[in-house]
RNA sequence: GGAGGCGUGGCAGAGCGGUUGAAUGCACUGGUCUUGAAAACCAGCAAGGGUGCAAGCCCUUCGUAGGUUCGAAUCCUACCGCCUCCGCCA
């Protein structure tokens, strides 16, 4: 969320950065509905305060007699003025509020101009591209022959895009799962968080899901609960409504979660493999930080999660995405990117976004800082890394001419396998 | 799922219709004392909004949302959360 005040100081500036993500963007109904509510409180603020003074004398007086009667009934008539008042400010700041949490956060200024993702900028080519010197297949061949993964069953089960992990491919999946949480625990200050799945839409709100982007989610309508599309939201609720002294900071979690999205709008694009799935497993990073680094922290938070491609000896590339491909609630944001030799593809497989005070805003979260003077935190998230993905391109990275794969050395202590044939 | 109890400031814990934004203790911050620290003593210490150069002043908030009342932390209703007991269950 952006602050209304700063809509209110300047307003032209706000809609000009905006404008990089969102030409259609506008800010006058949330001006109008904002100087209306400004006016709507100070006219009732006058009139509390007189009900306040007046009942306080009576209270002084200690006695219902010794007030006047038309005294009583010149309250009441205030009393109800002031309710309704009440109810219609009730209402307006509800409307002003929803009318904000539909605006997306504003890129920041280094991220560069564009409109999509053609506009995107290569940031980091890892160079030492391997050539296999045969016809690499597809992870789709790979992992029918062998019987890696079956999507048939998965789809028997719960219908197209829930694949079913198998034997060896339901080894190396949960392998790759421990050594990337067990990684970034190592190497880095993570504390590891198992998180709920399922998110009230409050939670879902916080980090921007909601209320615009409920469509991309499962939603139990019984229970008013939301399958997380990533742990980020859990993760990022940990500290809702909360004030962190300025020693917490910063606060770094990570959890492994199952992700769960409905890919609406999608259907047709990618739809054989692993590339677009309904649930997934992901390991995530998280990090509340000072605003003052939350820049630096991105970085590093980028070079962490591809830190994790280079121990599995991938390809990858890092992107730096344009303001119109930015995501709704990223100031910044870097992609990483592996190669798929099968597919002949990159292939998305994190996303490392600063999301400066805009979550914080939404989810409430603050921090004491240096001069004891309360503040927005800023948040950064990460994956470090969803498996799918990786898994196509380790299976076509590290495929051999005989049809076998060779597990990378950091997994091996994970599948006791060197390789799987 | 059934019965009961409870939700107050960073924590503990008073208050149960009227100058209560809220006693007291702990924690925290500043000061005195001390070579330094501790102890002791003194002082300060909720958040959000509005207004003002500022000091300040005004409004809102005692789980959440409604209601009763001139006036609610205090009374009523619903919801949420926590605890205890019973039932069911991985």
């Amino acid at each position: 969320m952006i602050s209304i005040q700063k809509i209110r100081d300047d307003k032209s500036s706000v809609a000009k950065e905006l404008s990089k993500k969102d030409k259609s963007i506008s800010l006058d109904n949330i001006v109008k509905s904002d100087s209306e509510l400004r006016d709507l409180t100070k006219k009732l603020n006058d009139l509390q305060s007189e009900q306040n003074k007046q009942s306080k004398e009576i209270g002084k007086l200690k006695s219902k007699k010794s007030a006047d009667k038309s005294v009583f009934e010149d309250l009441k008539k205030l009393s109800n003025t002031i309710k309704e008042l009440e109810n219609e400010q009730r209402t307006k700041s509800q409307q002003l509020r929803d009318m904000l949490l539909q605006i997306p956060n504003m890129p920041h200024k280094s991220v560069p101009i564009g409109e999509s993702p053609i506009d995107n900028v290569i940031s980091k080519e890892c160079s030492s591209k391997k050539e296999l010197k045969f016809k690499p297949k597809s992870h789709v061949d790979i992992v029918k022959d062998l019987d890696l993964i079956d999507f048939e069953i998965g789809a028997k089960i719960s219908g197209t895009g829930f694949p079913l992990y198998k034997g060896n491919g339901a080894l190396l999946e949960r392998a790759l799962i421990n050594f990337m949480i067990d990684y970034n625990l190592k190497n880095y200050d993570y504390t590891e968080i198992f998180p709920p799945f399922l998110v009230k839409p409050g939670s879902a709100n916080t980090t921007g899901q909601l209320p615009k982007f409920g469509e991309d989610m499962y939603h139990i309508e019984k229970d008013d609960l939301y399958l997380i599309p990533t742990a980020e939201v859990p993760l990022t609720n940990i500290h809702k409504d909360e004030i962190l002294n300025l020693s917490d900071l910063p606060k770094y979690y990570l959890a492994y979660s199952g992700c769960f999205r409905r890919e609406a709008g999608s259907y047709g694009k990618d739809t054989r493999g692993l590339l677009r799935v309904h649930q997934f497993n992901k390991v995530e990073l998280v990090k509340f930080v000072h605003p003052k680094d939350s820049y630096s922290e991105l970085e590093s938070l980028t070079k962490q999660a591809a830190k994790i491609l280079d121990m599995l000896d991938l390809d990858y590339r890092i992107v730096e995405l344009c303001s119109g491909d930015l995501s709704f609630a990223a100031s910044k944001c870097y992609d990483l990117e592996v190669w798929a030799p099968g597919e002949k593809k990159w292939l998305e497989v994190s996303s490392c976004s600063n999301f400066e005070d805009f979550q914080a805003r939404r989810g409430n979260i603050k921090f004491r800082d240096e001069n004891n003077k309360i503040n927005y935190v800023h948040t950064l998230n990460g994956s470090g890394l969803a498996t799918p993905r990786v898994l196509a391109a380790l299976l076509e990275t590290h495929q051999t001419k005989d049809g076998s794969i060779s597990i990378p050395s950091s997994l091996q202590p994970y599948t006791g396998l060197a390789e799987i044939k």
